[in-house]
DNA sequence: TGGTATGTACAGAAAAAACTGTACAAAGTA
DNA sequence: TACTTTGTACAGTTTTTTCTGTACATACCA
């Protein structure tokens, strides 16, 4: 059900609303990383009652092509809005990913854990080569001491970072439904 | 145990592996909303063996003494550093906390717990406006339809707030280590 | 109380990020 | 095949953010 069947006075109330939501969505989408405006964009989307293309939406957000095109990038990589394919047009159409909890956990998968990953890689070598390092000095010295006081504090993280991963798997996964039942 | 007991060439040794870490820790702090010399000067910290003042965070990291207070101040604002009290001292010391389950839960707490709250309230007014609308318009019109659709999606992202909120609270009050353990 | 050390407010500079317009590549259509 | 239409790469511009240095307020000390 489109807006232009309304009148005037009709139309302007319906955004008046909406835009008052879409700016609430938008400012609070620097959690996931986002610029301001991708989180208009995506509230536009929100909205829409059906997907939209990029000169639909560029109809309604003064913004550059390019800038749209990019904006769907980043939305697109974190899930957050799917490419529809309508045959019959050549167009891209995209619309919002409406299963939100399907969308922070995404975010998650996609982003803590690439950061995880990483880091847990980073220290686990770096674990080694300090034990590599303590197995060739003798004990009671003081480099030892400093060996050992940082391989703990890298130990204690990569604890808390195997926590996060299998945190981060029951979001996947969805256990975390058990504990936190979505209603 | 301070490093200056050690040799020139032990103490690059260990130089050269914290900050491997260092620099992987904080590439990553993006995360939590925070720049990359902050994220430095958290790793810093981390290895740090006694709380720091700011002088001798300086001393190490070539920023001006303005711009490390104010990353302080941020750290200090997402409780991922506590501002420890040596009597005697003038000066402010800190030192990281390096309980990070519990940094992960304040981040939570603090961040999105500020964000769902806020957005669930304009969404609930919008809510409410919205139904008083219909009450004031006959059936089975376009503009019905249109407000009906809005309030519908305006109301699954309440739903999911509230989750959001239920979910921050089991990272609050420790549950959450029921259903994911710290090992 | 005056003197000194310490952290921060503020304004301006530097750096980074976001945005735009053009030019082009890719893919569909006749 | 040539002709459109559509999305994006890229370079340059604008805007935003981060960083710095100075000046000042606060608190401690003698």
């Amino acid at each position: 059900m489109s807006l232009d069947q309304l009148s005037q006075e009709e139309q302007s109330t319906v955004l008046r609303v909406r835009k008052r939501v879409i700016e609430a969505i938008g400012r609070n989408m620097d959690l996931y990383g986002v610029t301001l405006s991708t989180g208009h964009l995506y509230g536009l989307l929100f909205f829409a009652d059906k997907p939209m293309t990029l000169d639909e939406m560029g109809r309604e957000m003064s913004m550059s092509k390019t800038s749209m095109s990019t904006s769907m990038r980043t939305l697109l990589d974190l899930n957050m809005v799917n490419k529809v394919w309508e045959k019959g047009s050549r167009k891209d159409l995209y619309e919002v990913e409406y299963d939100w909890y399907q969308t922070f956990t995404d975010y998650f998968a996609i982003e803590w854990r690439k950061a995880v990953e990483t880091n847990i890689q980073i220290i686990r070598r770096s674990i080694e080569e300090i034990s590599r390092m303590m197995r060739e000095i003798p004990e009671d010295t003081a480099i030892r001491g400093v060996l050992e006081v940082d391989k703990r504090k890298m130990e204690g993280a990569v604890r808390y970072y195997s926590w996060l991963n299998r945190l981060i798997d029951c979001l996947e996964n969805g256990d975390i439904y058990q504990l936190v039942p979505k209603e």
